[in-house]
DNA sequence: AGTGGCCCCTGGCGGC
DNA sequence: TGCCGCCAGGGGCCAC
């Protein structure tokens, strides 16, 4: 489940790949439906000849940014991701996408089809809904302060709501609130300024420390977050909460416990969240 | 207008 | 052993 630390790295790696700044021979949409604003036809147009200049990211968001200054934004969802394989690999079951260069080839596979593809010249009309990204400087715990103020919904929500601070999913939001000692179930706009300063912080260690591993991979299965090159990433062990109901907590030796919270599985541990 | 709920998909797995 | 039904959860959309 590609949260910002799994799609930062995707990114890093793509960065140093071969697949940008090579021109682009072809692509292949394997799976229509994916694509926004352009048919494959079109697409294939717009690309051919050109290249990726460089690799941004927007929350969860990969910014493709070509040397025509257009914008392919993707946004792996579920279950989408990024594989580089060697030129004349045959593509894979579940490839919905690939983008043939010089020598490389650039695989989008995604086993659920959830993963967006959007072809435009103006990526701020969709990223302009985006919070705050929580690992910039800009970012100041008096701002998170004033966003949760404005909602009466319980804090696992609020973190989830990606116009409130971008980037954070289900097993990130879980594990900042574990951090920060905070209840999943409290309402948002009553939690003191104290205390959001500590989620605030809790947030940006969580995150900063899940790409410092490389992202979490949660099992062996085919629907799991893999780097660039296949490999699992390394925060598997990093995780206090997040898929261990049941459990005992690894601070006070009590039960993780799961509830459902806004239609999400939610995992902390009742001792020391509150 | 903020918010809860449903839906999109598919593979894996628990239970019978 | 085999099959059915549930579960995973990001985000768009709809209804209240």
């Amino acid at each position: 489940m590609p949260e910002l630390p799994e799609v930062e790295t995707v990114r890093r790696y793509l960065e140093r790949s071969g697949a940008v700044r090579a021109p682009l021979l072809a692509v292949d949409v394997r799976w229509p439906p994916m694509l926004s604003g352009v048919t494959p036809m079109a697409l294939q147009r717009s690309l051919k000849g050109r290249w990726i200049e460089r690799v941004d990211r927007r929350g969860k968001w990969l910014q493709f940014i070509w040397n025509t200054q257009q914008t392919l934004l993707v946004h792996l969802r579920m279950t989408g991701n990024f594989i580089l394989r060697d030129a004349g690999d045959p593509p894979a079951p579940h490839d919905r996408a690939i983008l043939y260069f010089k020598g490389v080839q650039l695989h989008f596979h995604d086993t659920r089809k959830f993963g967006r593809w959007i072809w435009t010249d103006c990526p701020e009309r969709f990223l302009n809904h985006l919070g705050p990204e929580p690992l910039a400087s800009e970012w100041a715990p008096e701002e998170f302060y004033r966003q949760l103020k404005k909602t009466r919904r319980c804090i696992k929500s609020a973190l989830l709501d990606q116009s409130v601070v971008a980037g954070l999913g289900n097993i990130y939001a879980d594990e900042s609130l574990f951090r920060a000692g905070i209840h999943p179930q409290r309402r948002a706009d009553r939690i003191a300024y104290h205390r959001v300063r500590l989620l605030h912080a809790a947030v940006r260690e969580v995150l900063a420390d899940a790409i410092r591993m490389e992202g979490t991979s949660l099992g062996g299965g085919l629907t799991n977050f893999r780097q660039l090159y296949g490999q699992p990433g390394k925060n598997q062990p990093q995780l206090n909460v997040y898929g261990r109901n049941g459990s005992s907590c690894p601070a006070c030796g009590g039960t993780i416990r799961r509830r459902v919270l806004g239609q999400r599985s939610t995992c902390y541990c009742p001792q020391c969240q509150h």
